[in-house]
DNA sequence: TGTACATCAGTGAACGCGCGTTCACTGATGTAC
DNA sequence: TGTACATCAGTGAACGCGCGTTCACTGATGTAC
């Protein structure tokens, strides 16, 4: 193949962090290999090191993109309700609770995908900071009123999706989306 | 070593489904192999297959036993504080919502510390069986009132403490369990 | 109660496989003149 | 603007390793008499 230009490196380098970022959340940090990333983006695995440190690398970079996207989506809820945070806070609990993100964890939250696996990373591990951030983030554009944050609903949503994932396809799953709503709405 | 008395051979059995459970919890269910969990009953692996049909199977059969081992210290809870099961309930989210229970997650719930590894098992996986019913029985075990089931507290619970392990070692981990303890106690 | 032997719990080595990571190599890109 | 060549993005094969699973074997247990 030879050498590549630049601008199609770095685009190249781009593809394989989006699919990271969708793939860790559907399949896990540990059930996608490095080869596989590598594929999505029409390469092979071993120029996969020529633009990361190690797979825990890409890892914290994957992190910090998913987040990235939830606070896009979060701002265009905002653009799209202009001066009506409840408005627009209502119609990510709407979308956050449904059987849409239950069943696509990729395109979903960072902070309920990812949890598990942040958890079982060491205390040092690079993926913990911007998984922290984000979380820290989302917390606060939860908030209404004039609290600075709102851990709490966070926790409710986080907690609603993840049990209704683990439960999927019993009417228990249902009903936690339904009972985590009601809770959060108000 | 030859063979072994039924008796030892089941107490065996138990305790490589005593370890699953612990391990499982603590690491993952990918996190854990099946000869390490053998050499925790003091087994090497080839044996595995005597006992066991699959990793699979394991993994179902350590899920139940986790959920028994939270039944039983539920009871325990109401049985400590008769006829007042708001008490035990509150002594249920002091525990759940602690830095011991973040801390300590092979000893801990198994609703939230399987629930990434069930959202990936496959819908008929046999291991969703016993998890779903262990949620479901839990839910009904928060109820107040006249409720049957507190899915919501249920979810707050959750989410908190697994997002409260993923950020741990910062404060926001504190003000996570602090902001769902909050909302919960009532 | 004692003996003979079939059963089977556990061993240890091996299987194919996929993992993360490394590296010598290729050849088009980018640059120095 | 054109040429010569160094750079380096990506390839493809290999590395050691641990995984889940299989299997021939060992020898004490459990049982039939």
């Amino acid at each position: 193949m030879g050498r590549v230009s630049q601008a199609q490196a770095q685009q190249n380098r781009q593809q394989v962090v989006d699919a990271a970022a969708r793939l860790f959340r559907e399949r896990g940090v540990q059930g996608v290999g490095v080869a596989e990333l590598m594929a999505a983006a029409g390469l092979t695995h071993g120029g996969f090191y020529k633009r990361f440190a190690s797979k825990d690398a890409l890892v914290a970079e994957a992190t910090g993109r998913a987040f990235e996207e939830l606070g896009g989506r979060l701002d265009a809820l905002d653009a799209g309700r202009p001066g009506d945070h409840a408005a627009a806070r209502a119609a990510l609990v709407d979308y956050y609770l449904s059987a849409e993100h239950r069943d696509h964890p990729g395109d979903g939250c960072p902070a309920a995908a990812l949890a598990a696996d942040l958890a079982r990373e060491a205390p040092g591990s690079p993926a913990r900071e911007p998984y922290a951030d984000g979380v820290e983030a989302f917390g606060r554009w939860l908030a209404t009123g004039d609290d600075e944050e709102d851990l709490a609903t966070l926790a409710t949503l986080v907690g609603g999706v993840l049990l209704a994932r683990a439960t999927a396809d019993t009417d228990l799953s249902d009903r936690i989306l339904a009972a985590a709503r009601a809770a959060v709405e108000r």
